[in-house]
DNA sequence: TATATATGCAACTATTTGGTTTCGCAAATA
DNA sequence: TATTTGCGAAACCAAATAGTTGCATATATA
């Protein structure tokens, strides 16, 4: 079972949850009022969330609240930076590559 | 068939596979060549990144060169810009709504 | 021309996924 | 105390996924 967050945040209901707790901690009830489907198909998205560590629980007498661990954001983040530079260098690989191998077949 | 960017970067082997053609464009053979599937797999996966428009094919021959395309990165990028105040603000709002709750109570 | 190479596509399979219904438990409330 | 409420977990199911093997096709090359 793989769960890292690019699985977590693969799910658009999921990624919904996370914007929705990045504003406010909700329980699971009140997010699910947000969606079509079940408590308990929330409850299990709110899992796989927790197991990437995504999410963070407060239990507040028999209510649990769930918010975003937001460090754990960064690390998206942090995948991104490698193509950083490319994208910001307005630098085309392939082009650069066919290029190459224009100059090659003409020696 | 659900078919977007976030849906793509999920599976580790097609992260691989875009870090690999990021830095230059390949074939599917040297692609695969980095890989312990099968040819017909990473295939499989270039198809999957193609329909979501992070890959784009030149063909050479009977080659058909893939390489990244670095704008569609960026929408991940703009999906994490919703989250980057809020970690920028080192700011609990799990926190935040406890503080209010016990306020509350007190009245 | 015959053969080797590069590739995509289809059919099949095991596993994972996202959802459901049903249940049990603990906390709140009547 | 009896009932309601909030929640997670288990059992089950249909669909999607990632992989495989086995093709077909087009381009190189001997």
């Amino acid at each position: 079972m793989r769960r890292d967050i690019f699985q977590a945040i693969a799910d658009p209901t999921r990624r919904a949850i996370i914007t929705l707790i990045a504003i406010q901690a909700m329980t699971p009830n009140a997010i699910a009022e947000n969606f079509n489907s079940t408590r308990q198909a929330i409850s299990k998205h709110l899992r796989i969330l927790t197991e990437c560590e995504i999410v963070k629980q407060e239990q507040q007498g028999r209510e649990i609240y769930y918010s975003l661990e937001v460090e754990k954001m960064k690390e998206i983040d942090k995948w991104l930076e490698q193509f950083r530079n490319i994208w910001e260098t307005n630098f085309n690989q392939l082009d650069v590559l066919l290029a190459n191998m224009k100059k090659q077949s003409k020696k």
